[in-house]
DNA sequence: GAACTAGAGTTGACGTGACAACTCTAGCAG
DNA sequence: CTGCTAGAGTTGTCACGTCAACTCTAGTTC
């Protein structure tokens, strides 16, 4: 019987073809980007929310709460990024610390030209083949798990 | 105006919120296979699909067909786990070609504890939190999109 | 002011994934 | 047999992401 610890042959077959759209989705996406506009889709995220702050300057742990992200991830990021000179980490605080990071002139001309693309593209594969039942469907899934998750790791959790 | 080429606010939200909550499910899904069992997810799937042939054995494309998966990363993947003793690359054929893949018994022995741990983790993420109606639209939109996205990249294309 | 400490940011190691270039085998044409 | 070609499998290079360890700064305490 299909208890706690085995799944049917069609919970498997959902599983799996889930992962699959996922990942196709995802894939598809960023390679769009990459292929139309030069730059990943960690690039863009990274450029897009610096663009959306007023003097396109932020801090590092600014930006990884911002995203979501571990600062780890965002200090490579930004490595890769400074090294393709799509922004810049100056040394703005006092003395020899690198506390900012700012939008290059060319990372500003990116995102600019990318957004629009990358919209199309979303709309595209997504939106446009979603019925209202499917995008509640996943709405309601996306929120309720980001709340499930992250609560759990903020809370010491059931040890 | 909401045209092909921008995206409203509540629509970037939605899609922020399922591209964020895909990453939490597949790296928790990771995770846990990790800490409990031990090995990855890429290598629970290669594990599973190579146990689920008669003889344990299987070709490189044979694998990549399907799992989805480019050949490159079926051979990355297998180098891997091949270090690890999961299994073994062996020169079944003819006269040094190496063109058999089979499972060795610590990894046959390896997949048969992680299947039951990975249903169950599956089930308290995905099954538990979704309603059948939210299934029901989560799998058709599934089977759609991998149904359009590997015809388009099968067929010529709109070049 | 010297030692302690907390937090910010960085770095290295490693697994993962995509793409392109390569090698080897086999089948076929001449 | 020689050369051509197709396909299988491998490898290198690079980007991405996580974890753990590290450095540097600044603020506190004595």
């Amino acid at each position: 019987m299909a208890d706690a610890a085995s799944l049917s042959p069609e919970e498997w077959a959902f599983w799996d073809a889930w992962m699959r759209a996922q990942r196709l989705l995802a894939g598809e996406v960023d390679r769009v980007l990459q292929r139309d506009f030069g730059i990943s889709k960690a690039e863009f995220s990274i450029l897009v929310t610096l663009q959306g702050v007023p003097d396109r300057r932020m801090r590092v742990t600014e930006l990884a709460g911002s995203l979501g992200w571990e600062k780890s991830r965002v200090a490579h990021q930004l490595t890769r990024m400074e090294r393709r000179g799509l922004l810049e980490r100056s040394e703005a605080g006092a003395a020899g610390r690198r506390t900012g990071i700012a939008l290059t002139p060319s990372g500003e001309e990116a995102v600019e030209r990318a957004i629009r693309g990358h919209a199309r593209t979303i709309r595209r594969l997504a939106f446009d083949r979603l019925t209202p039942e499917q995008a509640a469907a996943i709405g309601a899934w996306s929120t309720g798990l980001i709340e499930h998750l992250t609560a759990a790791s903020s809370e010491p959790g059931e040890s």
